[in-house]
DNA sequence: TAAGTTTCTGAAACCGGTTTCCTGACCGGT
DNA sequence: ACCGGTCAGGAAACCGGTTTCAGAAACTTA
C-alpha cells in the first residue's frame, strides 16, 4: 500500500487548492479554471491518486456493483451466462459480483450478505428461496433468469415450448414411436417446461410419452449415465431420446456410439442450447437454440435501468436447429431453423 | 428500499442507547450489559438491520473482498477454477469480484480499477501486462495463476513437465513415431511449458519432433479444427496427437472418428486436465491430472493469508492418467497413475 | 457607474459505521 | 468510610469522498 496516504485532503493540501476542488476534477462534474485543474491533474498522475471506492460508494449512495447468483459453473451455458453478464455490466461501468450457490443451504444468508453490497441482483432460477428473492426485491433491483417474474422482481428467460415443435417433429415427421426425455424437472423451471412441452407435443399427436422422465443432471457425464440407463437397463429401447440440453446430448451420443448404436440410425438424439460443439459432431446434432447471451445481457441492462420500470417477464425466442442426429439430412449447409411465436415482453 | 433509513443512529435511538453501542452489540466486539443488548437485538431484529457494508469497510479499511481476473470461461478449466476461488473466498468470508478480459485492450485499466475494491486479487496468465501485475502488487496482495512469481507477487502453478513423461510413454512404449502438437504456446505459460517438454522428450528419446505446434485455441471446437488441419490438410497424417488439454482432445478424437479413423488404432490422442468426460469416453482418454480445484483454493488461500509472508512459487503435482486412447489396455478399473515429481514451494 | 448575472471556489455538512478516550458506577479490600 | 481497580457506555473523532451553500470575483447590461 505505498499510496495509502493518498486520500482528497492530502492531494488537496498538494495542489495548493480545497478537498470539494480536487473533488471536482476527478470526476469532472463542474466546471473549474484551467489553472487549478491543470494544478490538481499534475499532482494527480504524478502519484497515482485514485478515489478511495468506499469514499466515493458511501457519499453517492450506490455501489457501483452487480451481483449474480447461480448454482453452479457447469458447462457452456452457465459460462456463456456469466460471461454475457459479465461483458454488459462492465460496459455500464459496474463491476460484478459472483455467488455460487453450489446447492448449498446458506446460501440465502449470503445472498443477503451479497444484496448489502450491490445496487442490484441477478438471481438464476433454482439457487434461492422464493421467500428470500422477495425479501431481497424489496431491498434492491432483483431480475431472475429463467424463471417466471414476482410481485416486486422481473424476469428474463427463453421460450421452452419449441421443445414441443421438436418432439413434434419427431413424432409426426420422422414417425417415431418411444421417445424418452432425458432431465430432472423439479428444481428447474426451465427442464420443467421442456417436460411438460414434451408431454403436451404427445397429447397433440395423439402418441403415448415414457412413463416419467430419465432422471439425471445436466453436466456431459450426466448423458453417459442416462446412455446406461436407457441403453443397458430398460427392456425397451427408445428410437428417439429429447435431452434437457446438448451437453446430455452429447454424453448419451457417445454412450451411444461407444455400445455400437448407430445415430440416428438406431436412436435420434436431439439436445437444447445449440452450444458450439452442436455443429461440429457428426452427425451434427439437432437441438434448439436459445440465446444464451442475450438472455445475460437483458438481464443486465433491466438490472441497471431506473427503478421505476415495472417490466414483469421477458420470453425470449428460441429456434428449432434441425441436423443429421435427428435423422434428417445433414446439410453442411446453413441448417434449417424454425422460429418460436413466442412474444416480447408480458 | 425499504428500510434504506435504518442506519446505526437511527437503531441506537430507537433502543435508547449511543451508535457505539449498536455497533458493539452488531459485531460483538466488547462487552456490553445482557439488558441492552437484548434492546439493541430487538431493534436489530425487528427492523432487519444490516450494517451498511461501505460505512463498515472505510472504517475498517479493508474490502472483505478478493479479485478474480482470467482472460474468458471456455470449457470446464475455468469452469473448475472460479468456483474453486469462489468457494474457498466465501469460506473465509470475502467476496468475489470477477474480471474477464475477453482479450481486449482496455482491461489494464479495469484492473486498476478492481484494484480499488479488493483486499487482494488472482490474476490467471495471459489476461494483463506484466506492468500492470506489478503495478497492483505494489498496491494490493496478489497471486498470479498458472505463471512464474515476480519480485512482488507470489504465483501458484501446476507441474507442466508431466507432458515429458506422457511423450516420452507414447514414443518409448508405445513406439509411434510421427507425433503432433495441438495447442498455441504463445501467451500461454501453460501451454509453453507443455510445447517444450514435449520437444524436450523428443530430445531425450532421439526422436524427431514436428516443425511446429498445430496452432489453435483450446476449446473442443477447437480440436474439431484440429482434426481438419491434421487429418485433411496435411500429406503425413501423425499416429499420435499430444493436445495440450483434453477439451481439444475430446474435438479432435470426434473429428476422428467421423473421418472414419480409429482411436487409437489409425491415430493415438492424449489430452490434459483430466475432466470429469475424460473418463467416460470410449475409449478412455490418456491425460493428465492437474489439481485445478487446488490450484484455485491454493491461490485464495495465499490471498487470504497475511501480507508480510514471500511465497514465491507453489508448484503442484500432476499425474499421468492412462487410458485406452494412447494405446494401452483400458481397465475400467482405476486408471494407472504416474505421479510428477514437481516439489512444493520454491 | 451601479446593479444584476454568471462563474469559480472553499467551508462545512453529510454518507454509515468503528474506535478511542473518558466519565461514572460498582466492586472488593482494609 | 475510603481507596484503587474494573467495566459499561456515551461523546466525539475518524475513515475518504461528494455536495450544498454561500461568498467573492469577473463579466454584462442599463
Amino acid at each position: 500500500m505505498s499510496n495509502s496516504r493518498v486520500n482528497v485532503r492530502w492531494v488537496a493540501e498538494q495542489a495548493g487548492v480545497s478537498p470539494a476542488t480536487v473533488s471536482r476534477v476527478s470526476r469532472g462534474s463542474a466546471q473549474v479554471s484551467p489553472e487549478l485543474r491543470e494544478r490538481v491533474l499534475r499532482v494527480i498522475e504524478e502519484h497515482g491518486y485514485r478515489p478511495n471506492h468506499f469514499g466515493r460508494a458511501l457519499a453517492e449512495r450506490r455501489h457501483g456493483a452487480l451481483g449474480l447468483v447461480f448454482p453452479g459453473l457447469s458447462g457452456p451455458y452457465f459460462s456463456e451466462l456469466i460471461q454475457g453478464f459479465e461483458s454488459e455490466a462492465l460496459a455500464t461501468g459496474d463491476q460484478v459480483l459472483l455467488l455460487s450457490s453450489h446447492y448449498s443451504a446458506d446460501t440465502d444468508d449470503k445472498v443477503l450478505d451479497l444484496a448489502a453490497r450491490v445496487d442490484g441482483m441477478a438471481i438464476h432460477a433454482g439457487t434461492v428461496s422464493d421467500a428470500v428473492v422477495e425479501q431481497v426485491s424489496q431491498q434492491i433491483r432483483v431480475v431472475v433468469m429463467a424463471d417466471k417474474a414476482g410481485p416486486a422482481h422481473a424476469s428474463v428467460s427463453t421460450d421452452n415450448s419449441t421443445v414441443g415443435t421438436l418432439t413434434r417433429h419427431l413424432l409426426v415427421d420422422h414417425g417415431y414411436r418411444r421417445l424418452a426425455f432425458v432431465g430432472t424437472p423439479e428444481g428447474s423451471p426451465d427442464v420443467t417446461a421442456r417436460w411438460e412441452a414434451f408431454l403436451a407435443a404427445h397429447r397433440e399427436a395423439g402418441a403415448v410419452p415414457p412413463a416419467g422422465p430419465t432422471l439425471v443432471a445436466l453436466a456431459q457425464a450426466d448423458g453417459a449415465i442416462a446412455a446406461q440407463k436407457l441403453f443397458d437397463e430398460s427392456d425397451a429401447r427408445p428410437d428417439a431420446v429429447v435431452c434437457a440440453n446438448d451437453e446430455t446430448a452429447l454424453g448419451l451420443i457417445l454412450g451411444a456410439l461407444g455400445r455400437g448404436l448407430r445415430v440416428p440410425g438406431d436412436v435420434a438424439v436431439t439436445g437444447f442450447d445449440d452450444m458450439p460443439m452442436a455443429a461440429l459432431v457428426r452427425p451434427g446434432l439437432t437441438t434448439v437454440r436459445q440465446p444464451v447471451r442475450e438472455l445475460a445481457t437483458t438481464t443486465a441492462q433491466l438490472l441497471h435501468a431506473p427503478l421505476t420500470q415495472q417490466d414483469g417477464d421477458t420470453v425470449l425466442d428460441t429456434d428449432v436447429v434441425l441436423r443429421g442426429s435427428c435423422g434428417c439430412q445433414d446439410s453442411s449447409g446453413g441448417p434449417t431453423t424454425h422460429r418460436s411465436s413466442a412474444g416480447g415482453d408480458s
